[in-house]
DNA sequence: CTTTACAAACCAAGCGCTTGCTTGGTAACG
DNA sequence: CGTTACCAAGCAAGCGCTTGGTTTGTAAAG
């Protein structure tokens, strides 16, 4: 655990993502994904990208849909990691809610943009077995979600709903993703910070 | 204007998918695009819904993007209208910013739901001059937004920049496509609320 | 240092199927 | 009698994927 947070905080990379062949793939894909969808993009468009031939592609996954399951958990994956390491930096609710959000952001609009956003947007273009599998890895992220807002209700911080609220975080957090502008003057964390206001509201004892 | 209002608050339907052959084929073409996604459904999917041979859409529109932009074209115009009906009945900025949500609310989980899943989520299918057709409207739709969440800082009742704000809006009542429930315990109308409280915050001097 | 061995990575060609769309003609209706 | 709505059949292109064979990297054996 420890040994993954080290490694991940220094590449910044998602494991599995790495310059092997099947690194390349994946993050080729991935960003193809985004930019035209499961369906636009053929297997054509991702050998070109790293100079194969399409038949080639499946010397590393057996079928298309490998190509984005793959893609799926492996981000799903790092950001729970994410998540968790989050949790064990701030124990205390409020700074880990503030935590939580940044993480998230960082997901979806900063180092794993490109997969994040196949995750969200591409979802139904996976077939349902599979869907399933990444849904079990979703409920753990998620549990981690629940958790912090609950304490946070526990406190006398949140009166709504510790679900629809975080459904509104979710939908803050990865529409974020079609406008925010990573070299613009609104940083993440000062994004965060709204988003944080939008969920506890104003300090008002302090 | 006021016929339109009378015809929209009457029927609930959008102006140009009535029980037409035309209007039958965009409302099925709005479903299927929502639930299979616009590239995974095929003329021949939207002709057996409405009980024709899939020759026989292209008698109706040239081509397959044609419906995808009619369906959009549609929807923006008949939700545009209906947030221009709620500025009318609520002048007021407060009352105003909450009648806008609950327009925008019904737009995304109510009457006009399908449609509007198809707007958001299959955007990039459409082809790019038709994008900017599209666009243009849309603008037309945010700037009424613009106005009324700047009316609210121009009274104090707003912190952060109306941009932004707006764009946290958009992306709690889009996500809620993809977990509300019609017929849920939480109504419509509590759900705005909560977004209301989200975007002003409490209120602390009544 | 060379040889041998072998698996991983890749190429060139193309198959079978689905897709959006076309064509030429027919039935219903005002 | 023309317009609207539709059918039956099928074409050309693009798709995911397969196949049989070739190159490349690597590492132990001679």
């Amino acid at each position: 655990m420890a040994q993954a947070h080290a490694t991940r905080s220094v590449t910044g990379g998602i494991h599995g993502m790495d310059d092997s062949p099947r690194g390349k793939l994946l993050s080729a894909a991935a960003r193809l994904f985004r930019d035209k969808g499961f369906d636009r993009t053929t297997v054509r468009d991702i050998a070109r990208e790293v100079g194969i031939q399409s038949g080639s592609i499946f010397h590393h996954f057996p079928t298309k849909d490998d190509i984005l399951f793959a893609v799926m958990m492996e981000v799903i994956r790092f950001n729970t990691a994410r998540l968790r390491d989050a949790c064990t930096e701030y124990p205390e609710p409020l700074p880990r809610l503030e935590a939580l959000i940044r993480a998230e952001l960082q997901s979806i609009i900063g180092d794993t943009s490109e997969a994040m956003s196949v995750l969200v947007y591409e979802w139904r273009c996976l077939s349902e077995d599979r869907q399933q599998e990444v849904l079990a890895l979703r409920a753990v992220y998620e549990e981690i979600w629940t958790d912090c807002l609950e304490a946070l209700r526990a406190q006398g911080l949140l009166e709504d709903d510790a679900f629809v609220v975080r459904r509104l975080i979710t939908g803050m957090a990865s529409w974020a993703n079609t406008w925010f502008d990573q070299h613009g003057s609104l940083s993440l964390e000062a994004l965060a910070h709204i988003i944080v206001r939008r969920v506890i509201g104003e300090p008002r004892d302090r």
